[in-house]
DNA sequence: AAGATGTATGTAATAACGTAACAGGTCAAC
DNA sequence: GTTGACCTGTTACGTTATTACATACATCTT
């Protein structure tokens, strides 16, 4: 499995993650609306996060919506549903790029530099977080980790 | 050592993060201005996150600055220099509580009952998280790490 | 002491992000 | 074909954050 960050065949990227959405939506039975599709192809665009008004904007130009609250109930949907993730230090929204179960958000890899966003893993560092919280008797119920830096191809540029 | 969660001498708690401010300024050359020394005591006040506009209010009402660049300014200054955290999630500031290495950071953990954020050593997790990140070529420079949930006290109270 | 330099503060204006509240539309089930 | 649940449209507003420029203050140099 290639990583965000390398080059691939990106339209697959997109076309796998849209067919996990509708199957997601056939399985739960729900609403993949033609605005909450089109924002999920909109963040599926690039590995990288959008913000809801960048989202807006592009919705806007499509005759879909034009005020914020359009944006944001398809993001939240998005999100809710595991299809779509926040980026809390980017105020930002990205594609869910793999299918994990709900509640298990992953790690994000964020490069500061193409402003790439990949996802990573992090049912282990949950683990340990949650144990260590207990520790101090406090009971983890969402985790957000989020790592800033650089990855190898601007790492190389520089 | 107590949790930020449970009852303890608070003042001891916000002297000694003062003193530890007061240190590391002689010990860099860094000016612990008014300002900048008005808003680390009013973040060490309680273990909970104040927002910037929360800080600007006390501040304007102390003669000390009315408009916003003023609160950022000082909590930038002191988030740079390790004297407080930026809680991602909530968009707020906290004093910091231990004194730790630059740049590392420790975990968060935010009781979304009581508001209150403890801090967690986040050392072990921090290293894991490269490890794993670096696997792919990333270079993880800052990680930010915040679990929401219940404390051991609001969980005693439900 | 005067001037130069770097840093901190004051202020206005505005950008960016986010939500509440309510009206109207769509759709499936009964 | 009406009910009820959910989705969308729109207004209005609230909150968070930054840009840009002016002023003040400290420190160092001469």
């Amino acid at each position: 499995m290639k990583t965000a960050f390398e080059r691939h065949d990106h339209s697959a990227c997109a076309d796998a993650a849209m067919a996990r959405a509708t199957d997601l939506a056939v399985a739960r039975g729900l609403r993949l609306t033609p605005v909450r599709r089109r924002v999920l192809e909109i963040l599926l665009e690039r590995h990288r996060a959008f913000g809801a008004y960048e989202v807006l904007e592009r919705l806007a130009a499509e005759g879909l919506g034009k005020q914020p609250p359009v944006a944001y109930r398809a993001l939240e949907f998005l999100v809710e549903n595991g299809l779509a993730h926040r980026i809390q230090r980017l105020n930002a929204f990205t594609a869910c790029q793999s299918a994990h179960a709900d509640g298990q958000a992953p790690a994000f890899l964020i490069c500061r530099e193409c402003q790439t966003v990949d996802e990573l893993d992090a049912a282990t560092l949950r683990a340990e977080l949650s144990a260590a919280a207990g520790q101090a008797g406090f009971a983890v119920e969402r985790a957000t980790i989020e790592a800033l830096g650089l990855c190898a191809a601007c790492a190389g540029r520089a």
